[in-house]
DNA sequence: ATAAACTTTCAGTAATTTCTGAAAGTTTAT
DNA sequence: ATAAACTTTCAGAAATTACTGAAAGTTTAT
């Protein structure tokens, strides 16, 4: 498999952009490969495309499961494993942003607890545990928030995003029509 | 300067996130350090509490000023510089936010545009060319929408994050309620 | 002009991460 | 049971990234 011009720049860039996203070089590759090549494709024509070892290919392959942006596809009447992206661009984008909170956040969030917990042995210590729960907060509701737009679905969603600047406006209003009403606040 | 236990773990932690959050361990460390100390330090503080070299201190604290998080304090009669964070907790967060946009999302978005601008020599690069238009909107719309929410202050994001649950029934009332007068849509 | 008190730079070194390829493992067919 | 066609693992090598410390640069004071 011998990848044209286009692909080969777009499957480049991901792999360079790679390690910015959370992965390396390589697993960029290869997951711009499978999501930009429209019929399934296998470990080795993988290695072939993009000059890399087996071994290496193996690893990348199995890291991309763990993000669960890639999955096996078994083609019948054939021994070896093809693979195929896990879903369409947005289920990519929200798995991306879920497994990356849970590399980015949560582990923070609970080192932060803790540390919260303790009693302050000072009162330089009772200040920076005063900023440790700013930022605990403050990761909380990000992560809510973004547990609240993945339960959206993509149409709802794209609908907020459209939005754009009503979202200002339309929480003033919301003051006014919502409150009372035995809903959220 | 000596750090007490809850700082040390509190900065030795931020160290080990920082590769996560798109920065190395030292520069993570200095700014945990520089945030949660609410004097102002200097370098040759820092230097000492981390026990790094003062030349790698220099260049980690001219990185933190890069991502504009962290701010010099000059002190009267005093020669050397201190250093001060940038702003409140949310003010941090939103720099390292649009930081991380700026190196993670506009250099894909730039490339893929021309990509997508180049006329496709064949099928499967046709098709490649629209699974690459999906991801650019979807990187378009994600970022004008995180730099509206920033353009909408704290206050308003804060209680907008609150509404949790509620944004998808806002939705809904929004095509009723706003629909016709000259606005957003 | 000189020196003192600092900061920055950068070549070389150290630490970390990624990659290779050979060996071991698995599955299917005969 | 053996072999063929694959995949995975992992020790060591290669590539990349981070750090040190000495030298060069800057600023302020005298």
């Amino acid at each position: 498999m011998t990848m044209s011009p286009l692909l080969t720049s777009a499957v480049m860039h991901f792999g360079e952009m790679g390690s910015r996203w959370g992965f390396n070089r390589t697993v960029g590759q290869i997951l711009a490969l499978i999501v930009l090549h429209d019929e399934p494709i296998s470990a080795q024509e993988i290695a072939d495309a993009l000059n890399i070892s087996r071994g290496n290919t193996s690893m990348g392959l199995k890291e991309l499961q763990s993000w669960r942006l890639i999955k096996q596809h078994l083609v019948p009447g054939e021994r070896k494993e093809f693979f195929i992206p896990a879903g369409d661009i947005w289920v990519l984008a929200n798995r991306v942003f879920e497994e990356r909170r849970k590399r980015e956040i949560d582990p923070t969030m609970s080192l932060l607890r803790d540390l919260i917990l303790d009693n302050p042995a000072n009162q330089s210590d009772a200040n920076a545990q005063s900023k440790l729960t700013e930022i605990h907060d403050l990761l909380e509701s990000v992560t809510e928030w973004s547990q609240e737009l993945q339960g959206l679905g993509p149409e709802k969603l794209n609908k907020l995003m459209k939005l754009g600047a009503g979202v200002g406006r339309m929480l003033e209003f919301k003051d006014k029509l919502i409150t009372g009403k035995n809903t959220v606040n």
